[in-house]
DNA sequence: TATTGTTATACTCTATAACTATA
DNA sequence: TATAGTTATAGAGTATAACAATA
């Protein structure tokens, strides 16, 4: 297999970066190359099965989701972008058939979104296959009470996450030291 | 606090994805948002300070680990990119003078990438930082000894889930049975 | 023929800022 | 004045396909 099963950083780590830890930098590249993994999986059966990009299916999802018409800027706080990107978002997906502008019954500037018959469709296939692609995939790698135990660990990492967000820029205490050398390569644990 | 800690599914989760299981889309959802959370750190740190996009940074961060220059395609693989974008990274960096393309002394198809003294101070100043906050975060939310359950559980997903990207796409065995509900208000049959 | 890198093209995602219509 | 959404513009990142140079 071309992709080795985890990231690892030289034995000589802590030395070229004094104040980190090779064990916290490993957990960090792991984790997001796991996520990248696993949600490259539903990005690419999106893609294949309906020919929707990441964003257009969360964008259907949190309408279908939601159970009846948002308005963009809600949809556009659940995505994180502005509402300039979300009115490019809803353009594509209009063009397509798989949403509809609707007027707001109480205030002329507000638009509510619905997804049509077509988009139900898609999401209705959609979804719960890539639920129990999670399931199949999640659980060939862990059990229950790992998963329960992965789960304590990313709240605890999202809070941490959260709080330094809003904390001052990173220290660059530790000044590195020497140009980290081609050969350190193998990792002997 | 407008984020909540961890994403949670409905109750009625289960009913209504046949075939799918809570706790592993808990998994996969916190998973991801988890490693948003941790990297949308570092990207935003690299492009406060050096005005960095995150596919730049990378190429600068492989460039200079590596300790010797690199092929284009080298990069390009490490990223997990077509040597079409891979060009077009380079050009972009090529232009802030970041990097330098080399002939290849033995190969005239091929080139080798070198980054520039000022390319160097930017990774020699960010590198350290970027591992220092990685450091502060993750030991602020774990133990070393739960830091190693976590690099045990991510290496077991990870393994999961490169066998799964050569698996047949998903079974779309469960289907969904009823809109899901915005609000616990019914949704008819 | 095969490989490396470039070019041309196109598309998605995203942002900002100016703008319109409405409140 | 403030808000919702659009438009115009810009730029990054990515991909594909055709191509040139070289092996």
């Amino acid at each position: 297999m071309a992709i080795p099963p985890l990231i690892r950083v030289g034995t000589d780590f802590e030395s070229e970066y004094p104040g980190a830890e090779a064990l916290a930098t490993e957990c960090f590249a792991n984790l997001w190359r796991t996520a990248e993994l696993l949600m490259g999986l539903h990005n690419r059966d999106t893609m294949d099965r309906h020919q929707l990009s990441p964003s257009a299916r969360e964008v259907l999802a949190v309408v279908e989701g939601a159970g009846e018409p948002l308005e963009p800027k809600v949809i556009a706080e659940r995505l994180m972008v502005t509402t300039g990107s979300m009115t490019s978002l809803l353009d594509n997906l209009e063009k397509r058939g798989l949403v509809r502008r609707l007027p707001h019954p109480h205030d002329r500037r507000r638009l509510l979104i619905d997804i049509t018959p077509e988009a139900r469709l898609i999401v209705d296939e959609l979804l719960p296959a890539l639920h129990a692609r999670e399931r199949d995939v999640i659980g060939d790698a862990l059990t229950f009470t790992e998963q329960r135990a992965l789960l304590r660990y990313l709240a605890k990492l999202q809070q941490a996450a959260i709080q330094a967000r809003s904390a001052p820029a990173p220290q660059g205490d530790g000044r590195r030291r020497t140009a980290r050398p081609a050969t350190a390569k193998g990792p002997q644990s």
